[in-house]
DNA sequence: TGTAATTTTGACCACTTGGTTAAACCTGTT
DNA sequence: AACAGGTTTAACCAAGTGGTCAAAATTACA
């Protein structure tokens, strides 16, 4: 059965993700994101009662797509080094197909960080898997003495900042050239994780 | 001699540093400012014309108090892996000190990402130099093969990163902690370091 | 086909915001 | 004391904003 409205909801919800991942919930209009679906203002409302809430719808779709396959590389049961190598692989490799989640990410945890947490812990990351992993490998002498806890936002930074920070990194040491710096960030799916493995792997 | 104006400007200028760096640009108010100030908003514009004009005065003072002190770090003549370890150890602080700098810049990257490029230029950082050290010590075997774009941005992502994800770093693996999380960040002047040389360093 | 229910629209509202202005207020000078 | 300069203020304005509403258009259904 067609109802009357064939996706205008959803059709709402893409132009919103458009707009807010692009320019955040504060410099985003709802005129603009009614423009973009084709339709008039007063339908958003209709739909999704608030601009408030209809970013959240957005943000937690985002976050649904984002967060489990994370939770889920975590918690594989493969040896670390692998492991290493696939999280970062992946994750820059996502990164890469959506380049503006970082600083939208930025933007929200400044505003709601503790909404945030909660969602992450709600689709099931546990850091603690991969935590005592790490500490296995210490106690087997494998890898060198090092914190999980800063093995892992190591890990974070290497992958997410440069998404951040692109337009200054591009401006300052590549000339702006666009090209190279997409080279740049395809070449960091092995160099990261080479980068870790060179560092924490006992000699 | 002592102007009616007992340092209105100045104050303005503080409060609007404040406010700013806080918040951003859009997230800002004259009127929040004004107050922080304790004067009216009006004398926000009498001294500085508009709110845009008033930013890039708060936008300019703080590169020219960050920048200056890296350029210099990247240019000085010493061994590389104390040049590292010196580097890291002087940013992060300046970070413990700062920590609302990262979210700030991430923000104005976004809005404005050439100006900031240009006035990065302005103040004199030239990666080259530092390039062409990382380049001699590959030539002389000291370190691993590796770009050295890659391994400035390998530095910096260790150094920024964990303070612009902090709420959700500190909520996800630290239990809101927030004197662990300081902890955390404190060690990490020593344990970056440590980490990077341990990579780059040839057995 | 006629009618009720739902969807869509344009006009509108209340409020916020950056910015302006004319008048009041110093403060130093004569 | 009176004047002249810059400084400070309260009141105001225009534009933009999220949100509302009644009427129009469309769809579902008897």
């Amino acid at each position: 059965m067609i109802k009357g409205n064939q996706g205008t909801e959803e059709r709402i919800f893409e132009a919103a993700k458009n707009v807010f991942v692009k320019k955040g919930l504060n410099n985003s209009r709802m005129q603009e994101i009614a423009q973009e679906a084709g339709m008039n203002k007063a339908l958003l409302h209709y739909y999704y009662r608030s601009k408030e809430k209809l970013f959240q719808a957005v943000f937690n779709s985002v976050m649904k797509r984002v967060i489990p396959p994370i939770a889920e590389m975590l918690e594989k049961e493969i040896p670390l080094f692998e492991k290493i190598e696939f999280i970062v692989d992946r994750y820059i490799n996502s990164l890469i197909s959506n380049p503006q989640i970082p600083v939208f990410f930025i933007q929200e945890i400044q505003r709601n960080p503790q909404q945030i947490v909660e969602i992450i812990k709600k689709y099931g990351i546990k850091p603690e898997v991969f935590f005592q992993q790490i500490e296995n490998e210490i106690k087997a002498g494998n890898i060198i003495d090092i914190q999980p806890q800063q093995l892992i936002v190591n890990l974070l930074s290497l992958c997410v900042f440069p998404f951040a920070a692109r337009p200054v990194v591009q401006g300052m040491i590549f000339e702006n050239d666009k090209k190279k710096y997409d080279q740049f960030l395809f070449e960091r799916k092995k160099e990261v994780s080479k980068f870790i493995i060179n560092s924490i792997r006992k000699k």
